[in-house]
RNA sequence: GACCCCGUAGCUCAACGGGAUAGAGCAUCUGCCUUCUAAGCAGAGGGUUGCAGGUUCGAGCCCUGCCGGGGUCGCCA
């Protein structure tokens, strides 16, 4: 399987070799003239500058080394020395039944798969998850599939924050709320018997639930900020629950337990599962040992009464601090957890890269753990890397708010979302002769597809401005209008097959034939360069654009009413074809389209 | 203060090693439903790419300065 734009990469490169160039001046892309060629290679213009020649020259040299390709039905020179291509009626009909019969439509495999750790999410427990989990999931949640799709061995982990100060907060406030727990709570040993256990949870779980951590810990973290006693109470408990007391252990637990249950309820409901949830605590054990081990090493150094490893470097432009190991009060901090993850990683998968998709603003601090990491032999020079990504903003520019100025919660999102898409749908009086479950699946995924496909469409890296009104049309480049138009395609294709009509061999005839099958034909490319760069927008960019050359071609050609067999064969085939990459696509998005709407 | 990112059409964003006429979508305007979902298609208008210099045959992209916005700068995560 090769794409025609690396088939006639290959050509022009061995024609910049032929005539005595460097093959890297042979790059082709697609043609900013579609008018004029195909594809285009402005190589000569880059390598007369090099070599001081006349780039006509030797864009005439590579010209005449190219002659009689069989890919090439006619090459030009242009300009200055462009050197535009266009691509034979024989290649692109080889092409057409390539990618019909492919069942990946297109999708490539890179040439040397690696073990990959996508760590994203990171929701916490009893934290409402915010619009800013939002980001971090979908971006992840992509690249994610598209790693896996490609031939790595890909592992999703949720990086569950289940282990800091806010634990020691909840477990104080549980202890305050419910008096008749306190037997239970105040529990003391570190290990337990079964029936211990059986009765701990029977006891507990009953009284307290997702509503209870939802109400407790945002009046906690506000009572601690007030009340230093208050403060001091949930640090011992902090304490007392990492040195592994008993009652503490297990309402820990509890909490933990009922946290992930309804946390996974809501990723799975966005197409967003994760393959690991490792957390904090995980990690926690391996810190002792880890400590010493960098202490052996001589990374650790004392000052202002904290541990620390030294991560500047002598060509730095800024002042690098360096990472805080063990606190000034002899507790783990963030980036210890961080470490420890990374060694942990070490040790039970050995990743080739890490991928961490988290907030822009955490950068330092990324770069920083990563330094400390490479200096202590945890991972291997830049296996480790930050996926930045910038804010959701309100219509303000600022960080998303609410109209209270509160933080918006994920689950109120997706439920306006979803009444948005519903009253989309009763607008354009779509699905209303479905069944009430099927109409309410409907709206559900053109919910979803509004919320992922407005942030993947954008470039990770700059932030942007919410706008559900926008997200949620059915015009332009939204999600909605790729679900209808996959929907389109699926029902042609049920008309067809109740007609009895099948796909037969590719013609490529009309103009919008062509277009179709060369947007067809980018796809390889379009993923190759989002994986390198994990910019799943270039895959948002390719399946929109994919999207549009199908409804010119439905527009400009009729499938079921074709002048011939032959012809409706042909076409069915396009069509099929485009719908198995425009599905694939999504998927590689996190989305999915309904049977119809 | 230091460092990083951003500034492109009225709005939201593109522009793939520095290359041809800076592209899409929304909004506005004009056509097209007795044919497969018009949530569509065809077309039009709309730009001194923040400002000023520089490098180059050629700059939205590279360099310098300035203006404006955002972010980060060890004991929260």
């Amino acid at each position: 399987m090769t794409d025609l734009r690396a088939t006639l990469g290959e050509a022009v490169r061995a024609a910049f070799s032929k005539v005595g160039l460097d093959d890297a001046f042979g790059r082709v892309t697609p043609s900013d003239r579609p008018d004029l060629a195909d594809f285009q290679c402005n190589g000569a213009l880059a390598a007369a500058k090099a070599a001081r020649r006349n780039p006509r020259e030797i864009a005439a040299a590579v010209v005449e080394a190219l002659a009689g390709h069989p890919a090439i039905a006619a090459v030009e020179i242009a300009g200055p020395g462009f050197v535009n291509l266009t691509v034979s009626e024989a290649a692109l009909s080889a092409r057409a039944q390539e990618l019909a019969r492919d069942d990946r439509a297109g999708a490539p495999y890179v040439p040397d798969p690696r073990r990959v750790i996508v760590d994203y999410g990171g929701p916490n427990v009893a934290k409402e998850m915010h619009v800013g989990h939002l980001r971090a999931s979908i971006i992840g949640e992509s690249i994610k599939r598209l790693h896996r799709a490609l031939g790595d061995e890909t592992l999703g982990d949720a990086h569950f924050g289940d282990w800091g100060f806010q634990m020691g907060l909840l477990i104080v406030a549980c202890h305050d709320e419910f008096e008749d727990l306190r037997p239970w709570i105040d529990l003391q040993g570190e290990a337990a018997d079964e029936p211990t256990m059986t009765r701990f949870f029977e006891a507990v779980a009953p009284r307290v639930g997702l509503a209870d951590l939802d109400r407790l810990y945002p009046m906690a973290a506000a009572r601690a900020r007030e009340e230093a006693e208050y403060r001091d109470r949930a640090r011992r408990a902090t304490a007392d629950l990492q040195r592994g007391r008993l009652g503490y252990r297990l309402l820990w637990r509890h909490f933990r337990d009922i946290t992930r249950a309804a946390l996974e309820r809501d990723f799975h409901a966005l197409g967003i599962d994760f393959d690991l949830w490792r957390g904090e605590s995980d990690v926690d054990p391996l810190i002792p040992g880890m400590v010493g081990e960098l202490r052996d090493q001589s990374l650790l150094y004392e000052d202002q009464g904290a541990q620390i490893v030294r991560v500047a470097r002598n060509d730095d432009k800024r002042d690098v601090p360096p990472l805080l190991v063990v606190s000034s009060e002899g507790s783990a901090m963030y980036g210890t957890t961080d470490l420890a993850t990374i060694l942990d990683r070490k040790q039970t998968f050995d990743p080739d890269l890490v991928l961490y998709v988290v907030d822009q603003r955490q950068a330092d601090h990324f770069e920083t753990v990563f330094r400390a990491a490479y200096l202590a032999g945890y991972a291997k020079e830049g296996s480790l890397v930050h996926i930045g990504f910038g804010t959701m903003n309100g219509a303000d520019g600022k960080p998303f708010k609410t109209r209270a100025g509160g933080v918006l919660k994920l689950r109120d999102l997706i439920e306006m979302a979803e009444d948005k898409a519903r009253q989309r749908l009763h607008e354009a009086d779509l699905g209303s002769e479905l069944p009430e479950e099927e109409f309410e699946a409907t709206a559900h995924q053109v919910a979803v597809a509004a919320l992922k496909f407005a942030d993947l469409v954008n470039f990770r890296g700059t932030s942007y401005v919410f706008d559900l009104d926008r997200f949620s049309s059915f015009e332009g480049r939204t999600g909605p209008y790729l679900l209808y138009q996959a929907v389109r395609i699926k029902s042609l294709l049920r008309k067809a097959a109740a007609e009895g009509a099948e796909a037969g061999e590719i013609r490529i005839e009309a103009p919008a034939e062509r277009d179709l099958l060369l947007v067809l034909d980018a796809y390889p490319h379009a993923l190759l360069e989002a994986y390198d760069k994990s910019a799943p927008n270039l895959i948002a960019d390719h399946v929109y654009r994919l999207a549009q050359a199908f409804s010119k071609f439905y527009a400009a050609c009729p499938v079921l009413a074709a002048p011939d067999a032959a012809a409706r064969g042909s076409r069915l085939g396009l069509s099929t074809t485009a719908l198995r990459q425009i599905e694939s696509a999504l998927d590689l998005l996190g989305l999915e389209a309904p049977e119809r709407m």
